[in-house]
DNA sequence: GTCTATAAAGAGATAGAC
DNA sequence: GTCTATCTCTTTATAGAC
């Protein structure tokens, strides 16, 4: 059995060849530019190969989304131990921010792209109020974190929940990265309304969709907006913080409490400028982040759909 | 000179039947879909003809986001007579949620889709902070709102602002449409802040762009996200408005301190999903609206650059 | 498994005849 | 002004040889 073993082996380096590729393309060009050729060249196999593992461009886009739930999760599971629930909900709002501004192409991928995409991520949102335990989300997010871990090094590092198990059935596995991280907003959600601090009548479900639009909304306009943060991005993100979980004078970063403050991760009390993500990257930071400067992100054209070009903006234009 | 004037007018006309068309496609397939092309054969013209009139596919597109931009400010323009600031920033909010649902491709294209587009209409944010009075943000709104009722009656109705002077310069005629609305909110908060209802060290300029970038990522997770508003899309609304706002239950508003109870207009108070654009359209409602089933929107080829595919998702997946 | 070659579709933009 | 014809470029995806 030795040789079959081999080669899938093989067979699964290749795969990982192909995803790196592809998540390399899609944070230099954005994903727009991500194409079978454009991959098979990277990684010096003619087109009709990738077919071989993957389905489709779109199949591959999931994997590459996959990945992206789960690097977003990990930067959420060290804040999960802040005790203010308060607190730790703008920890992790800034963990949030701090994560699209420095992944721009990531995020974009995830949250801004495709519905099929952003969809494939969150599942049980609607029955998910009181599902899960803030021990149960962290230990999901503990098994994703250590299986990064295992990971490449030279790139942004996820992979394993994705590669894994995830050929088909991409966001989904066993425990879903993006319910996992659904789950910890919501558990100290739960905490903030048992201490008293949010209104009994308020639905927790309602309030952290809206919390979350506010995240997204920062998020998104300042990847898509070039005159957005007129203010410092740390600004912005501070006073919508409060706005919702109440402190006056906006503007410093809140940080973490007290016991927390011994904190390995510098993360939570550092400024959302200054995040630095796991696996080590610079992390793009400042209000107008990456970017690749000529290149936008959109979409293509299909077989038979359609596509314009738009891309000329800064080329032709 | 009847002659020449002639000539102008019929290939002002043409110009308008192209702008038309390329309106149509972008509301029925999304703006990914918009190609010279289909253009030509929408009017039946010849794609060489289309380039007589606009120099490039984006600057169709630039003309497309005038026009939305117009059409937003002019959903505001009403609002501006309620009196009381907080309510009239209420309304402000929910009808920028209800014109995003309304109008999804129009938002897209405004907001989510390039840079270049977003930051055509807002150019003097920076220095927007204590510019326009409202009565002059008024004067504006009024004047882009009668040049509207000028236009076509059976399409959308805009175009007038766009076509009139804006052929090379798309988005910022004399005045401004994204400006103007962007004033409109900026005078309601500062009155606010006058009142005393707004905390005295809170930057105007920068609550205010929370406060944009909220109702943005409510529209933009509705457009984008299939499971977003889990609960009513107005009620998640409601909740951000008086997160921002103040109102009784909902955590606690730091942001303002007390009054603005009581509300009295019905304008403030209707749901988002009865909004009905002052055109008489039948106005798009409920989470999930358009977004044109299988295809989605995002970026197309270039001349030397790059385009991946991405529209198959319901084509061919 | 992998490649070459190609089908089938789409795009933006232009030259030059009329 | 308008059209025809064309250039150049992109893409996904597959057939069939090796």
């Amino acid at each position: 059995m030795g040789i079959v073993e081999r080669k899938s082996r093989q067979k699964q380096a290749l795969r990982e060849r192909i995803l790196d590729a592809a998540r390399r393309i899609v944070m230099r060009d954005g994903f727009a530019a991500l194409s079978m050729r454009k991959i098979a060249e990277a990684i010096e196999y003619s087109p009709a190969t990738l077919y071989l593992h993957f389905a489709s461009r779109d199949e591959i886009a999931q994997a590459l989304c996959a990945e992206g739930y789960a690097q977003l999760l990990e930067t959420f599971v060290p804040l999960v131990q802040i005790a203010d629930p308060a607190e730790r909900l703008k920890a992790l709002g800034r963990a949030y921010v701090a994560f699209g501004v420095a992944h721009p192409e990531t995020y974009r991928l995830i949250f801004m792209e495709d519905p099929s995409y952003t969809g494939a991520a969150l599942s049980g949102v609607a029955a998910a109020s009181g599902k899960a335990t803030p021990v149960a989300a962290v230990a999901d997010a503990g098994a994703a974190h250590e299986a990064m871990e295992i990971a490449a090094a030279g790139t942004p590092a996820v992979g394993s929940v994705a590669s894994g198990k995830a050929s088909l059935a991409p966001a989904k596995p066993d425990d879903d990265p993006g319910d996992a991280a659904l789950h910890i907003m919501l558990s100290a959600l739960e905490e903030l309304k048992a201490a008293g601090r949010l209104s009994a009548s308020m639905d927790v479900a309602v309030w952290a969709e809206a919390f979350w639009a506010t995240l997204h909304g920062i998020v998104a306009l300042n990847l898509t907006c070039p005159v957005f943060p007129t203010a410092p991005l740390d600004t912005v993100v501070g006073v919508a913080l409060d706005a919702w979980l109440g402190t006056q004078d906006a503007g410093q970063s809140p940080g973490v409490t007290s016991a927390s403050r011994s904190r390995k991760k510098k993360s939570a009390e550092a400024p959302v400028e200054s995040y630095v993500e796991p696996g080590g990257e610079p992390a793009a930071q400042s209000s107008q982040p990456s970017a690749p400067s000529g290149k936008k992100s959109t979409k293509p054209p299909g077989p038979s759909a359609v596509k314009p070009a738009t891309k000329r903006k800064a080329a032709s234009a």
